[in-house]
RNA sequence: GGCCCGUUCGUCUAGGGGUUAGGACGCAUCCCUUUCACGGAUGAAACACGGGUUCGAUUCCCGUACGGGCUACCA
């Protein structure tokens, strides 16, 4: 039997990080297999709909190139994937359950189920507290027709029996046993027909033949249920494998990695930015932080996955060929932004400079640069060494583009000293001379005019640097000097004492 | 509270009855470089605790502590 995996969101607002990573492992267990991964969407709860939330899993997954071969928008022949357009299936299932004897009809309303918790303590809808309350198993038949007939307010529940062991093998944590006393009696059909996610998962990945259900360790606990649900409807044979996957864990703190933790340490939880109505309640992204996508999906890949040796760097098929469930750990991960920074660093330093330029484009454009692809190419291949974000070839890099805004004034006082005016002035007749116009040349003409007036390097090429650049971080002068052209290079030159020594003034007023 | 899962450097993790407990991020120092980075080298840094089992336990078992998840007509 060929394998599938399905990855099922609830559309109730941005997916976070940790979805985007339980879809990742989905994928590449499909994908090792040569199996099929499938997008379903699980909107059942109609109350926590959220519009747009589908197109965002959808788009978030094309950007992390997770591509699902069944799905929401992506075709297949077991749709359709979305749990509301199959609402009607629900009930005829949970209805079956009922006439195979383990489920029921309970007519009891939430206020007379919130007024239970409030005289019991750790009151639970379970063997024991349900022959007191109102349902098909203690009304008589006459009563529970009368009462469906007349449409009155009614769920269908799960009928746990006690007594049993219930035995959930899972493939990472190996054997996990409980006791079916201790389990309540789930509400599977919601009074408005929709179904719970117990009851719809069963079902679906029944109907769409899924093989493993790889999910949150979140879902271990009502999988004791899912299983009871599996014997219910005689389907424990092919019931698919379960694995539960480790939480991923905030930066600091305790707790799980939640949505507002992205605000809360200024980093991003989501994989794409997320725009709502209420600015609080709006996101930014990996991408828009200037993540590549490459980089998110192998810092997401080692969050919880080892290979087996000490590779750290894997694209997306060697990912797939390594990719084992028996080496996912079994503790929570820690989200750990500096090294997902330290992925991006690693996946842009060993970028194609016209690959990057592409990246740029965008951002260039949108600060009014000048944003052509053979340009952006050369600024790629002079700033990738020190950029860890796609945005810093703009941002720290913003002189390649135009006029130097600021001249670190710090450099200026202890570097600039208006004797060197006539060095500045000679070097950028250099600039205008030197042929051909490379950073080699430039190097070794700008060297030999250092040496000839008897200066020394260190008091003449931070004025270089700075007069070119206005910071003393960057690339190589001599590089910087050729992205920037002959001409531009030589005005900047000539120009600067006029800015040093103004600059001068002002610190000294 | 109850049920379930977990616990190796600060973090991600490898390992597994006898190891100098390995790698990576981060951090520190040095080298390279008259910038900032990259790169290279070095260093500090861990088996939660207590009992067993064993010749020997970080590794197996049991407790404790701590952490996490679930406990909805949410997923």
């Amino acid at each position: 039997m060929s394998v599938r995996v399905r990855f099922a969101p609830s559309p109730t607002g941005a997916l976070h990080i940790g979805g985007v990573r339980t879809a990742l492992y989905n994928y590449l267990f499909a994908r090792h297999h040569g199996g099929a991964f499938i997008l379903r969407i699980e909107d059942t709860d109609q109350n926590r709909y959220v519009p747009g939330a589908e197109a965002y899993i959808i788009d978030s997954l094309k950007w992390t190139g997770l591509i699902p071969d069944e799905g929401l928008g992506f075709g297949g022949d077991y749709g359709p994937y979305r749990q509301s357009d199959r609402k009607d299936l629900y009930g005829q299932y949970a209805r079956e359950l009922v006439e195979r004897g383990h489920a029921y009809y309970a007519f009891d309303t939430p206020e007379a189920l919130e007024n239970a918790r409030q005289n019991a303590e750790n009151f639970t809808y379970n063997f024991h507290t349900r022959r007191t309350l109102q349902n098909s198993l203690n009304l008589p038949a006459t009563e529970v027709q009368r009462r469906l007939a007349g449409g009155e307010h009614h769920v269908i529940r799960l009928k746990v029996e006690p007594g049993e062991d219930i035995l959930v093998r899972d493939l990472i944590r190996g054997d996990v046993v409980f006791q079916s006393s201790e389990l309540d009696d789930k509400v599977l059909l919601k009074a408005d027909g929709m179904p719970t996610y117990h009851l719809a998962n069963i079902v679906d990945d029944h109907l769409m033949r899924i093989t493993h259900v790889i999910r949150g360790e979140e879902w271990l606990p009502s999988t004791a249920h899912h299983v009871l649900l599996y014997r219910g409807f005689g389907w424990t044979d092919t019931m698919p494998q379960f694995a539960h996957l480790p939480l991923i864990l905030k930066p600091a703190g305790n707790g799980k990695l939640s949505k507002r933790d992205g605000a809360k340490f200024g980093i991003p939880v989501f994989p794409l930015p997320w725009k709502a109505e209420n600015p609080e309640d709006s996101f930014t992204g990996f991408r828009d932080t200037g993540f590549l996508p490459e980089a998110t999906i192998n810092f997401l890949a080692l969050l919880g996955w080892h290979p087996g040796d000490d590779q750290e760097i894997f694209s997306m098929d060697e990912l797939i060929r390594a990719f084992s469930l028996a080496h996912i750990g079994k503790s929570g991960a820690r989200f750990d932004y500096e090294k997902a920074k330290w992925f991006n660093q690693r996946y842009i330093h060993a970028a194609d400079n016209a690959a990057l330029a592409a990246h740029i484009q965008p951002l260039a454009a949108a600060r009014g640069y000048r944003s052509d692809l053979p340009f952006l190419t050369k600024v790629a291949a002079l700033m990738k060494e020190r950029a860890t974000f796609l945005p810093d070839f703009v941002e720290q890099g913003s002189y390649l583009f135009g006029p130097v805004q600021v001249y670190d004034e710090e450099t200026i006082r202890k570097k600039w000293n208006p004797g060197f005016q006539p060095a500045l002035e000679a070097l950028a007749g250099i600039v205008s001379r030197t042929n051909p116009y490379e950073a080699a040349t430039l190097e070794e003409q700008v060297k030999q005019f250092i040496q000839d007036q008897g200066l020394k390097p260190g008091e003449i090429l931070p004025l270089l640097r700075l007069a070119l650049a206005g910071t003393m971080k960057g690339p190589a002068v001599f590089d910087m000097a050729v992205v920037l052209g002959r001409e531009e290079s030589a005005r900047r030159l000539a120009e600067a004492p006029d800015h040093f020594n103004r600059a001068m003034a002002e610190t000294a007023g």
